[in-house]
DNA sequence: TGTACATCAGTGAACGCGCGTTCACTGATGTAC
DNA sequence: TGTACATCAGTGAACGCGCGTTCACTGATGTAC
């Protein structure tokens, strides 16, 4: 049946999107196929050039959709939270609930991407997508201004980010192991505040104290 | 000239293993194809299969080498450190510097498989490899006994390498712009104790003083 | 120690398959009159 | 409003290429005597 309307179209063209993001964040950008994603949404793989360029370039707009639709529920949880730091450790919390862990569902791009971009070549029109999701990503935790010092903001931004994705991948991969759980809730309960890290900070009665602390510190690099 | 001896095969085999232990690492297990392992070592692809059952079987085996080589790197920083708490640091402080942060440097399977592992089927002989590789890790970080308590030790392994991983891979998602260095820099600083994650432990003046667990106890120094 | 021969590590061509992309074609849509 | 026709979203077959794996073959190795 060719030549649908034009509001047809453009609900098609919405549909190999939605279905593109949630696949690639599935699977990954190379084990699906742009056939696959034809098929997901009721069409043949011929029709697929008229939506889009080439398949990196759908890449590229899937993990847009996706960011934007990340972005939009953090900005819902930011602004249902009753202080900005309830807002950060319901993120994690979500993040790291079980139903989010499970690979089938639809996930952070952040984490499902991440190694993906890092080996897409400088050219991907992926790279620059992601580099501006992330952006934003750290732009809105940093934003709830938790510390008072918008540099550490985003400092904890970032690390908070770093363990949240960290831990689902870990998850993820060791998924069926008790492992997997175990690395899911340690990192809960570290950013939640339940618990505090305990490495860096409190050395055990056995180590000798290290009065260097500060200075020692930077040693190397 | 075929039939080389049986020393030669032997450390073929291991070349073959060594070359797919960085590829794999670096490209993913998808981009890397059997006949460029097999060049990366002088040979043509027909050879493989006198070596391996198949690439997935070598995926598997290279996976294992690739978290031997790491293991024993840790051991030896563990047991160069003064303290405990020193090692951890040091492991924290060589995972995140920009050396091998660098894509094309060997590094930590841990953070360069698991997004391949999390997306391979249950049958994929890589998977047992990987958790048993990062079940290694996390014993052998959580065996430091920081804190005295050996549940908190494992939770606090976790977490640590939830957050190493984590940051290694979004630096190098955005390779190139300076949120990569930012990114990098603040899970070091995090987890070298030159600063603490303020979040959930240190509401902000404005926010409601969220009364839970130990959470402001053994803060700042 | 020397010789004859079976073994088998490695070669290179080929097979089968799947994927990204192209293209001639179709026929409902949308528009010019 | 109705009619004729150009447009173009979607179809399905085909192209070109690359990859995992197989296989007949080669000839140095290693061993039996």
């Amino acid at each position: 049946m060719p030549r649908v309307s034009k509001v047809q179209a453009e609900a098609n063209h919405q549909a190999i999107e939605d279905a593109a993001s949630r696949l690639f964040r599935e699977r990954g950008l190379q084990s699906v196929t742009v056939a696959e994603v034809m098929a997901e949404v009721g069409m043949t793989h011929g029709g697929f050039y008229a939506h889009y360029a080439s398949k990196d370039a759908l890449a590229a707009s899937a993990c847009a959709s996706a960011f934007a639709v990340a972005d939009e529920k953090w900005r819902r949880r930011i602004e249902a939270a009753a202080t900005p730091v309830e807002a950060r450790q319901t993120i994690a919390e979500r993040y790291l609930q079980p139903a989010h862990r499970d690979p089938a569902a639809a996930s952070c791009p952040t984490a499902t991407l991440a190694t993906d971009v890092a080996r897409a070549d400088a050219a991907h029109p992926i790279r620059a997508t992601y580099v501006q999701g992330l952006r934003t990503q750290v732009e809105r935790l940093a934003a709830l201004g938790v510390s008072g010092d918008p540099g550490r903001d985003r400092a904890d931004a970032c690390v908070q980010l770093a363990t949240m994705m960290g831990a689902l991948l870990l998850a993820r991969a060791c998924h069926g192991d008790p492992l997997s759980d175990e690395i899911a809730e340690a990192a809960r309960a570290a950013l939640t505040g339940e618990v505090l890290p305990s490495a860096p900070v409190r050395p055990t009665p056995s180590s000798k104290p290290r009065r260097t602390t500060r200075a020692t510190a930077g040693r190397t690099r």
